[in-house]
DNA sequence: GACATATTGAAAATCTTTTTCATTAAGTAT
DNA sequence: ATACTTAATGAAAAAGATTTTCAATATGTC
């Protein structure tokens, strides 16, 4: 498995691993648009992906960050978050995995842990409607701590 | 107030007067819109609205359903919903005020009352990150008892 | 009914995302 | 290394969603 970048992300040895075992080929555009999603610590729009991942891969086109964003999303490791504003950003599971805390200003996404028992919740609920909750979305809004100033 | 259509629906008739309390004109094309969004018990997409508005109000062009669901927004009288499919729908803050239910089938939105207590959930987020929260969004999405046949 | 102007609809412009298709390059076999 | 197969790519076009522009219209007021 041949180094590309100069910098080896193992968050990004992962992924690339697990595209492999998939049978999908290790291209220079999927690993550049890897790279700038795992080194992200907020959501990023697919035009502000495009801009930063052409730094490791100069001739990308937007519609292979579409389109990767769209293979890592089947695969779960990247998921599409819901912005106010009407866009949609992009952070990998790590950062987004159901529950947020998202920053109106600075668009920096925090997850938090230790509320996967969101059953509590869910469950009185799944009784009394009838309703078969298979997922959820929950997204606190607000400013963080640096914007507050 | 003159009455345009046969039906008189008192949540309509509450939004027009909040309308009227802050000057807007209380035009037939509005008032189609209204109408249509009080009726329905989903979740509905502007081209949507866009064609069931034009039963009252036929030379309602798709422009004018954006600029009434961004006026209706600011008041708070609608909510935008988010949808797994990208799209966004609209409904009227009484069913989609920040907990619902969604059917990934029928689109059907279910608001969860008795649930604005999250401040059980929030305040030690707060406490912990230090980050202000300022709104929600609690989205169950799965499928509800007609289509889970 | 006349008036001032907020509101409207059509068209054009923007912006986001998807489809098409000829070209390129990744993985594999020589 | 070289040749081969075909998955993957980028450019352009298409499709979709939303916003802007602007002349015409309809609302509330006098
Ligand atoms: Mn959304
Ligand atoms: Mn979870
Ligand atoms: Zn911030
Ligand atoms: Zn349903």
């Amino acid at each position: 498995m041949k180094k590309i970048f100069n910098m080896s992300n193992p968050k990004v040895e992962r992924v690339l691993a697990d595209l492999k075992r998939l049978g999908y080929r290790l291209t220079r555009p999927r690993r550049s648009v890897l790279q700038v999603l795992m080194e992200a610590d907020d959501c990023l729009r697919p035009e502000e992906i495009h801009v930063r991942a052409r730094r490791y891969c100069p001739t990308l086109g937007l519609v292979t960050v579409y389109r990767t964003l769209s293979l890592l999303s089947g695969m779960d490791h990247v998921r599409r978050v819901h912005r106010e504003d009407g866009c949609h950003g992009y952070a990998r599971t790590e950062l987004a995995h159901g529950h947020h805390l998202i920053c109106r200003d600075c668009h920096q996404v925090i997850e938090f842990p230790g509320l996967d028992d969101l059953s509590l919740l869910i469950d009185p609920i799944e009784r009394e409607t009838g309703f078969l909750v298979e997922d959820h979305l929950l997204e606190l809004l607000g400013l963080c701590p640096a914007c507050q100033g």
